[in-house]
DNA sequence: CTGGTATGAATGAATG
DNA sequence: CATTCATTCATACCAG
């Protein structure tokens, strides 16, 4: 009932679009607008800002979100749940099936887009590090803290050297703002001998 | 308990990465690895299959993604929850002020191709929004985190401006159910001023 | 409280 | 690579 003047508790975690925010949108998107650019994204936002607090990648997600839903129309409402008799249906497949067995074996794409690009020589592939990378400790669960900082997940040692050698070839490139690492393949400390690639390490040996 | 964590739906047609191979996958991009040749990415997926399945594709498919939402800095912000649901008590934000992050700082929208042309296709997204995160400044490694700059939210009212570029609303010519029609802006709630015309009302002109 | 539903957010999977 | 589509996960909220 309060559809007006916005929601109830504008609490904290998600983004809770008031009634005026989710008007403008709508209208916006009845409108035909489907996929707004960053400019309007922009200034979608900075117009709704004046309802409530809103950032740009609510508005993204707003309209990533209605235009497939509408799409989908909610029809498909898929697990009916429908858990009946907890004996039987044991499988749950109705479509999906072997789920990614049958999965077309397809190759990995190296059929065709690898085999262009980055497929090149593989001393010579050079990737840009931006700074630093969110890489949100993801998983935010919890995580038996295996301490183990350098990786000894991988069977082999694998890891570590990876990243050693990873730093080792690294070294900063155009000091401006975006102040990049330039990995190139080509050992930067002893000068020479390129490891094939940023190697996984030394097991190469093992697989090739 | 919580073993399974996250991921619950684990049927899933699509793969859905543990723990640990994201784990290590983000150790690898940290470690300066972007775009993985055919032979890295069939290593890593090798050894990712030690956490459990995983095709060569996804690990392809992982670092295009991420690399890709780095950009744009995808700002996660992680379970602030404490939103208490009934409790009433009148939240307030409830401290963690990462709920409200929104400083972002918009690059230059105008660097790429998306200036030209109006009436050309969804030139989308690519908020380039860059968010001070703890995360970011966790795994601000070299470097001794130089308080990135954070812009305020909008420059506030700069949204008059924002009318001029009706004309960059009008495009969209996307075949299939485009109603536009005129739309007006005007704030139903605070029933103030100039409705801060968004309106992209007469770009029927452009496209009809 | 509890379950269902609407929807914000995240991310795997493509496509050009 | 830049963008977009498709699913899935996580919540807010409301009904019972």
């Amino acid at each position: 009932m309060e559809a007006l003047s916005g929601r109830v508790g504008v609490k904290c975690g998600r983004w809770n679009p008031t009634a005026e925010q989710v008007k403008v949108l709508t209208e916006l998107f009845r409108a035909g607008l489907r996929t707004p650019s960053t400019e309007q994204i922009q200034r979608i936002s900075t117009h709704l800002s004046a309802f409530g607090k809103v950032e740009s990648r609510n508005v993204f997600y707003w309209f990533q979100n209605h235009k497939a839903r509408e799409r989908h129309h909610h029809k498909k409402r898929r697990r009916v749940a429908s858990c009946s008799p907890d004996s039987s249906s044991n499988e749950e497949e109705s479509g999906r099936a072997a789920a990614e067995p049958a999965d077309l074996v397809l190759q990995p794409p190296e059929s065709k887009r690898e085999a262009r690009g980055y497929n090149h020589h593989p001393r010579i592939m050079t990737c840009y590090v931006r700074e630093v990378t969110e890489q949100e400790e993801a998983t935010t669960w919890e995580r038996p803290t295996r301490e183990v900082e350098t990786l000894e997940l991988f069977p082999l040692k694998a890891a570590y050297d990876l990243e050693l050698e990873a730093d080792r070839f690294s070294r900063y490139v155009r000091g401006g703002e975006q102040q990049c690492r330039e990995i190139s393949f080509f050992d930067v400390a002893t000068g020479r001998d390129p490891p094939l690639e940023l190697r996984l390490c030394s097991f190469d040996r093992y697989l090739v």
